[in-house]
DNA sequence: ATGGTCGCAAGGCGA
């Protein structure tokens, strides 16, 4: 089963480049952020045509994820539980039924900038919220696998130019120590575990020549649980749909599950 | 330090 998460930076926009990748890279999974649609207004019939059952959480104009999978779906479930006024679109999750049931989450964590003020203390709230889910999951000791758009800078090596970042949201000292307390419960960074390797972003500012320049950051994981992990065969950056049509300023990234 | 580029949606916010 390959599970793949791409920030596609707008449905709208990504409406040729988003099915070019997929017939190229084959996903059974597609866990998408930032679609920026109403549930009504994203196109599903493009990606039913494909082969794809296609689940959605949107609202309009901003955030937004959704879960594409060649694979049947069940238990899908909307938002991230712990704060009930919380209207961002950012989470959903569910079930696939490949081999082996594997439980998707899909998220796409607040930038937090400015900081300080209340966008920051937005994302660490989040932040604490998925720590209480990924805790909850653990407890069920079953293949699950918590990816998307982090927003974080986990460490220096992570990014082209560290000393760009060093009092921007994705690498202060708080939020790298929210993001480790999150991993430290038990979960494997898929494309750590076959890449250790420094150099590898999955995200390129459209502006300054980032993407010439390959001023990137890796800021887009799939964290795996215990379960997972025990069935990941391999995993990787999808860096060339970078450089095609019309890109989202992120790539995709994926793993590979004997599930 | 500033401005640089996109997407959504139709002006300005978010990144």
């Amino acid at each position: 089963m390959k599970i793949a998460t791409f920030n596609i930076n707008g449905i709208k926009a990504r409406i040729e480049a988003l099915p070019a990748w997929l017939e190229i890279a084959k996903p059974d999974v597609a866990m998408l952020q930032e679609i920026k649609s109403v549930d009504e207004g994203f196109p599903s019939e493009i990606f039913e045509d494909m082969g794809y059952r296609v689940e959605t959480h949107g609202q309009k104009s901003f955030n937004g994820v959704a879960i594409l999978s060649r694979l049947p779906l069940e238990d899908v479930t909307r938002g991230l539980a712990g704060d009930d006024t919380d209207e961002q679109a950012r989470y959903i999750e569910a079930t696939v039924i490949g081999k082996t049931a594997v439980r998707l989450c899909c998220l796409y964590l607040p930038n937090g900038n400015p900081v300080p003020g209340p966008k920051y203390d937005y994302k660490l709230a989040w932040m604490d919220r998925l720590h209480a889910r990924a805790k909850e999951l653990l407890v069920q000791e079953i293949p699950f696998v918590m990816a998307g758009d982090y927003n974080i800078i986990e460490q220096d090596t992570d990014a082209a130019k560290p000393e760009l970042w060093r009092e921007d949201a994705l690498a202060l000292p708080t939020s790298r120590a929210a993001y480790r307390k999150i991993a430290a419960l038990g979960l494997t960074n898929a494309l750590r575990a076959k890449h250790p390797e420094a150099g590898l972003y999955s995200f390129w500012d459209y502006q300054a020549g980032a993407w010439q320049k390959n001023n990137g950051i890796l800021i887009d994981h799939l964290l795996l649980s215990p379960q997972a992990a025990d069935l990941l065969i391999d995993a990787g950056i999808d860096k060339n749909t970078r450089a095609g049509d019309k890109p989202s300023d992120h790539v995709p990234v994926w793993a590979q599950l004997d599930a």
